[in-house]
DNA sequence: CCGTATCCGATAGGATACTG
DNA sequence: CAGTATCCTATCGGATACGG
């Protein structure tokens, strides 16, 4: 989904935009926002790795999703796919200058999420109960 | 989704918890990674808003998902919800402290976002007519 | 080993109509 | 004005089987 129009954005509106950081962040969400691209950039920051690796650490994922994962980061370039045309087939996997940039603001909302977690939970608990 | 369960995490594995980091960014992203959330953690970032005037600010919306989307947010207390008795009613939402905490990290990663998205939508093209 | 295609269930989210 | 309920669709994502 484009997020493309924020409002009902008429012509008449004269504001140059009220909210040009939420939209921004809907399209890195768009890009990160689904359920296994962020688990492929953190297995992949520190170095490069194989399909059947990336599959076994990071767990769980299905074996169609993690290519289309892959497939998704590629396109945006903040993946490098290499594959080695020996036999078997051996394809590794690496980010990017510009995966390994999107980490930073990455660990930044993990650790809102490592203090905040308990809180939140606390709070489920609560408003379930209440 | 639960996000439960990152990798088959079998007893024998002696690695406490080889990305703790992905896991508690994969659940912020399950608590903000909906269409909406982000588009009102925004809109409220300011100061308290009523129902309608962020329904109007943030444009596109549905009635049904606005609801959705602050009761979630109140569940989770990054939000407060205030109605007053009034004929007719009127309900200010307020980002609480924890709410506001959540800017700081969004913002690093909305500018990440403004960065590189010509960059992004560059490979796109490469990628796609390549 | 790596990738794709097909099928199918679950769910997110929009439109709409109705209540206090 | 604010909130709920119902319906309906599109999309996401898992399982599986097959190809290179």
């Amino acid at each position: 989904m484009p997020q493309a129009s924020l409002q009902g954005r008429v012509p008449e509106m004269a504001d140059p935009d009220p909210h040009a950081e939420c939209r921004a962040f809907g399209q890195v969400l768009d890009r990160i926002g689904d359920k296994w691209t962020i688990m492929v950039v953190g297995a992949l920051s520190h170095g490069p790795m194989r399909f059947n690796a990336l599959m076994r650490l990071i767990g769980g994922v299905s074996h169609r999703m993690l290519t289309l994962t892959l497939r998704g980061l590629e396109r945006d370039g903040l993946l490098r796919r290499t594959a080695y045309p020996t036999i078997p087939p051996k394809v590794e996997y690496e980010l990017t200058e510009m995966g390994h940039s999107l980490i930073q603001p990455l660990e930044a909302l993990s650790a809102w999420g490592q203090q905040n977690r308990s809180a939140i939970e606390a709070s489920r608990r609560e408003y379930d109960q209440g």
